[in-house]
DNA sequence: GGTAAAGGATCC
DNA sequence: GATCCTTTACCA
């Protein structure tokens, strides 16, 4: 019997019969077969052989048709996507489907076919007696295809301009004929226009560097949490050890946060490393993705840079593994399909390869901490580089001692005239896109609500549109209050109004905006990017979008404008995001040898989050909250599982929870929690609600989901919700 | 008696 | 998720 995953939400495996003929090593692990499922034919993933079925083996069908003699993912693949579906509890139908790109889901060659055309017996009789006389080109390409074995369209093309005419007459006439072979994919080495020279030379390595690469390089698995400052030299590290590792002849696989605001990584990759490499990410067509997916497992790739989803490329054999930024939530899928961490993906493949991953980050996730206090991960610290200016000074605008003018502190004001005065950049982060989150009528009080979500829409201004940032849903920007006719007037800071008070107070400054509204074109954030390192803007207003890629030489200067969001969210979780991304953007201030400036705003200067921040740098906060968060036994100290549903009435999703808490089966030291109504219950029109895991052990937990899954399945009120789990969930909401 | 929409079961 | 079958609603 062959178990077979095919793409439908099954939680095991189907048993099919071998094809008449066949016996199970025809069909190895890892290769695809076509197979009869209900009335339909579908593709599947041979999983796994068993002996015998727990069906009778009358009810059993046969495979149809076995679609790679090879398996198409290799075993240490395969046994890397059949752990991730045991882990994170999905189907494993899906999740194999979901590592496939769409031409292998749908039965593509698992290699590129391209078409050879060779003379014939009656094409050489032809020749030798002089034909074709009057058709010139014909000869022409028939005396050439002569003198070798047969050649495929490229090689034609080369040779030929426009020859498809020409193949056609003589195959009609039988001179010719045409068969398919397969190709290892070709892959295009990355041009020297890419390879910026300045990029391109190494600089000298400081003696972190060299501890680093050299405890990495000698490594078999080991997990490294590469921790250093922007500018401390990780990328160089990254480089060196992945050049030593395709020097052994093993690929190499690096995960980034978003690749279109890391061009700069990856043009320093093409510029140092001698191989070909592909570039992976949700923003490839089909064609793209399933060539870039032939190409690394025939291995015309070594190298994969890629987002989330690349942890699953087919690279054939990975000598090492890199996370760049390995505390970014991007790492987590968090809604759709299969909710995995690629981080932790990333771990385990390590581990089933034996070979070392490296974790980089100035600012660790709590887990990564915890696993170097626990031993698993081991700690290579980097240290500012010498030639580096000392790092910024920090400090917080009490905004209760300073007026403020659309939401900027007079101190803030007066730094950036400082340092533009200076001849220097400043850098404005305000997490917040639009120009204001609420609109609201100053005679009756009406606040324009989002009719599908529970959430006020954003007023943004220069598209005179308000929108719900939680549902997309925009309406136009209404002039007077619809409910009693008064005026309305933004209230609150978005990235639009605080750009708009720059310009009044800096009409003479150039000036840029980077949030998810500017970015929308490509080609508008490579614009803006330039217009900031030419100096041509000097001030950049943004949101996460600044602090991340994109290193601006000439910036001095940062001010964080809306730190209290993160201080009292009700997300346990807040508090670690907003360390990190203060410490990000902070590394965005500092040039060669001038030392930065980070001023922080906030209503609570007395918050001890801020000061552990301030006085002791991430490390120390990490520390206090992690304090905190062993005494509330939240992860990293205790494992979480979230069950989430929706449903467009306002009971099913709490009605489907409520019977599914009733039939978890009791397990010592898993508490369940709830059901209750996600933070905002309404969003795009649909009731959200969750159920809580907590354990302190990750083994009873999944043995608990282990039992419990198969049950919920079976509930009438499955059916009436939408509905998923989230292992290790980032947020709960 | 007819059609259309909603609900349910099954896939090996 | 796709498919087929059954039930229910509604109308002439």
């Amino acid at each position: 019997v062959v178990q077979v995953a095919v793409d439908a939400p099954l939680r095991q495996p189907l048993d099919y019969l071998p094809p008449p003929g066949c016996v199970a090593k025809d069909l190895p692990l890892g290769a695809r077969v076509r197979v009869p499922i209900g009335r339909r034919r579908a593709v599947g993933v041979v999983a796994a052989h068993a002996p015998s079925s727990v069906l009778p083996l009358a009810q059993l069908r046969p495979v149809l048709e076995v679609l790679d003699a090879e398996p198409l993912l290799q075993p240490a693949l395969l046994s890397l996507l059949l752990w991730t579906a045991d882990y994170y509890h999905h189907p494993v139908g899906e999740v194999l489907a979901a590592a496939l790109p769409r031409g292998l889901r749908d039965g593509a060659a698992a290699s590129a076919l391209v078409d050879r055309w060779r003379l014939t017996a009656a094409g050489a009789a032809a020749l030798q007696a002089g034909e074709p006389a009057r058709a010139p080109r014909q000869r022409q390409l028939l005396q050439w295809l002569a003198a070798r074995a047969g050649a495929v369209a490229g090689e034609i093309d080369a040779e030929f301009g426009d020859w498809r005419a020409t193949v056609r007459a003589l195959t009609a006439r039988g001179w010719i004929e045409r068969d398919t072979v397969q190709t290892a994919a070709p892959w295009p080495q990355v041009g020297p226009s890419l390879a910026d020279p300045a990029i391109g030379a190494a600089p000298p390595l400081h003696a972190g560097q060299h501890a680093a690469i050299d405890a990495i390089d000698a490594a078999r698995y080991q997990a490294f949490v590469l921790h250093g400052v922007t500018g401390s030299g990780k990328t160089e590290v990254y480089l060196q050890c992945a050049q030593r590792a395709l020097n052994r002849g093993r690929g190499v696989l690096v995960l980034v946060p978003e690749i279109g605001l890391t061009p700069q990584l990856v043009a320093r990759f093409s510029a140092r490393l001698s191989a070909p490499i592909a570039v992976w990410h949700s923003g490839l067509t089909e064609g793209e993705r399933l060539a870039a997916w032939r190409a690394a497992r025939e291995g015309s790739v070594r190298v994969v840079i890629g987002t989330r989803s690349a942890v699953f490329a087919p690279l054939a054999d990975p000598g090492l593994i890199i996370v760049d930024e390995e505390h970014d939530a991007s790492y987590k899928q968090h809604e759709g399909g299969c909710r995995y961490s690629a981080r932790d993906v990333a771990v385990v493949r390590a581990q089933q390869c034996d070979t070392p991953v490296v974790l980089g980050s100035a600012t660790p996730a709590f887990e990564t901490l915890r696993n170097i206090e626990l031993g698993r991960y081991r700690v290579l610290p980097l240290a500012r580089r010498p030639d580096q200016a000392p790092a910024p000074r920090v400090a917080l605008v009490d905004l209760r001692a300073h007026a403020a003018s659309g939401g900027i502190a007079t101190p803030v004001l007066a730094a950036v005239e400082r340092h533009l005065a200076a001849g220097h950049q400043a850098l404005i982060f305000i997490n917040r896109r639009g120009y204001a989150p609420t609109l609201l009528c100053t005679a009756c009080g009406w606040i324009a609500p989002c009719q599908a979500c529970d959430a006020r829409l954003t007023v943004h201004r220069s598209a005179a549109l308000l929108c719900c940032h939680h549902c997309g849903a925009e309406e136009p920007l209404p002039e007077r209050c619809p409910r009693c006719g008064f005026r309305v007037k933004p209230v609150g800071q978005g990235t639009e109004r605080v750009e708009e008070t720059l310009r009044g107070h800096f009409p003479q400054v150039g000036l840029a905006r980077l949030d998810r509204d500017t970015a929308r074109r490509a080609d508008a954030l490579k614009e803006t990017v330039r217009a900031v390192m030419s100096g041509e803007a000097r001030i950049l207003v943004g949101t996460q979008m600044i602090a991340k890629g994109h290193h601006f030489p000439e910036v001095t200067l940062v001010a964080v404008l809306n730190a209290d969001q993160g201080l009292f969210a009700t997300d346990f979780r807040a508090a670690e995001r907003l360390a990190q991304t203060i410490v990000q953007v902070a590394g965005r201030a500092g040039r060669e040898r001038v030392q930065g400036e980070v001023l922080i705003q906030t209503d609570y200067p007395e918050h001890p989050l801020l000061h552990s921040l301030l006085d002791g740098g991430y490390d120390t906060f990490a520390a206090t909250a992690l304090a905190e968060r062993r005494a509330a036994a939240w992860p990293p100290f205790g494992r979480l599982a979230l069950l989430r549903a929706s449903s467009r009435s306002a009971s099913g999703a709490l009605d489907f929870l409520t019977s599914a808490r009733a039939c978890a089966p009791r397990t010592d030291g898993v508490r369940l929690l709830g059901p209750v109504a996600a933070a905002m219950a309404r969003r795009a029109g649909r009731h959200h609600a969750h159920l809580l895991l907590e354990a302190h052990e990750r083994a009873p937990l999944h043995r608990l989901l282990d039992a419990w899954l198969p049950r919920i399945q079976e509930l009438p009120q499955a059916r009436r919700a939408r509905w998923a789990l989230d292992v290790d969930p980032l947020g709960i909401d």
